[in-house]
DNA sequence: CAGTGGTCTAGACCACGCA
DNA sequence: GCGTGGTCTAGACCACTGG
């Protein structure tokens, strides 16, 4: 364990900081584990408890770290998730009633990317995408048609994607295939629905929907996902909050 | 001035920070204004440096005030504006395209409240809105069709709103009728242009479009405004990134 | 009870902005 | 040179958790 450098520009808390962020990033400490506590830390890194303290409250306002009082630090479930989840709350809304989500996979396939997919996903010549065509229903009632594009090198092996439904599709990305989603950009803007659609989503075409386009990231930076979203507009009504 | 209490439950810290919440709010410091030093806040409420440390960085962190080494701490804009502004994220990129927005004031006029609005606002009975409807547009073509309702209680003078577009609609509530939106819920969905609609956004009815309501609360909690959007489907995307 | 995090103090040295 | 915030230390007492 190499000691800090207490004559850096750095700070001593900075430091400890990204000592300890680099600890969950190795993989070293895994999401629920628990850290080593402020006196621990202050007696190996030669440092105060309040500067100990200093860097393990940053990460907790980061959302790397939780703590318990009385019980100790501990690492937390990446963010990402978190925020996926949230966005879209108009899932969890049917769930807070008491009704019953279910996913149907329409179709899993090895496709030729189109060129927006290329560049969306920073494709290589050549490559070939892996596409999971999902309706995402509410008490058998479908309200998204969803459309998910991998680069293949992502997922070699397809079947693992049938698991979907069972576990939810980041899990599976993460313990299955070793993805994480570190960072996604999301877009939409609303549409109207086409015939093609109108088919699965039980609604006519012509009527307002609102498409959903996310590019997801892996820890390393490149894209992992291109998905793009029907949403019908008269089953969904999307709520933030502004404080 | 009186003093913390001690021996209280609540963490001196914790008082410390309401005590300059509540000059905050009260507007006994204003927006750009230079707030006590540690050392003055150390003396005044007989704490260490490292407790009035503490209650400013919450306070920073919370988004009130922020701080210049060698300088002071200030009081900084109210957030909720800096979240509006970056809401519209599409207003934004027309700017920096060099593009110019502009707003019509198609009406001001005080009506009587419809069954929605009285309960969104929660008003009294019998009590009258003045509704502000505003077509607001870029390099001279529309792409918000967009109506106000305020409690008449809050704007007794309706000639003060004929100044937006001078000045932002919440600079005007701030400066002009002392109100000041510190929360806001917003919704959306998509929908279908109307003809009424079709005509001020010179596009198509059954056109793509994203209908936006929302409501701003006051720093009392009380519902100030309650805003109705229609934004042309053919001329938005809006962005969000999630990290 | 020992160990944890939560709070608090009294002091110290530093880098920065400004007159 | 002085006041500001930024960092850091050494020590203290507390409330909570668990064995």
């Amino acid at each position: 364990m190499k000691p800090l450098q207490n004559d850096s520009l750095i700070p001593l808390y900075h430091q400890l900081k990204e000592r300890l962020k680099t600890s969950i990033d190795d993989g070293q400490w895994k999401p629920g584990d628990k850290i080593p506590s402020e006196n621990q830390l202050m007696k190996e890194y030669s440092v105060s408890r309040n500067t100990a303290k200093k860097a393990i409250e940053e990460l907790v306002q980061d959302g790397l770290l939780y703590r318990l009082q009385g019980k100790g630090t501990f690492v937390a479930k990446p963010k990402l998730q978190q925020s996926l989840m949230g966005l879209y709350s108009f899932s969890k809304v049917f769930k807070e009633k008491g009704l019953v989500p279910k996913d149907i996979v329409i179709e899993i396939k090895e496709v030729k990317p189109s060129y927006e997919i290329i560049t969306e996903l920073q494709l290589a010549e050549e490559e070939n995408v892996i596409e999971m065509k999902r309706l995402r229903c509410v008490d058998d009632e479908p309200y998204v048609l969803e459309s998910s594009f991998f680069p293949k090198r992502v997922v070699p092996d397809i079947s693992l994607l049938k698991r979907v439904g069972e576990i939810s599709l980041y899990d599976l990305l993460e313990e299955g295939l070793n993805v994480v989603v570190t960072r996604a950009k999301e877009a939409f803007e609303p549409v109207l629905i086409r015939s093609e659609e109108s088919e699965y989503l039980q609604t006519k075409e012509g009527n307002p929907a609102l498409l959903l386009e996310r590019i997801a990231y892996g820890s390393d930076g490149v894209p992992v996902e291109f998905c793009r979203s029907i949403v019908r507009g008269d089953r969904c009504r999307f709520y933030t909050e502004l404080t």
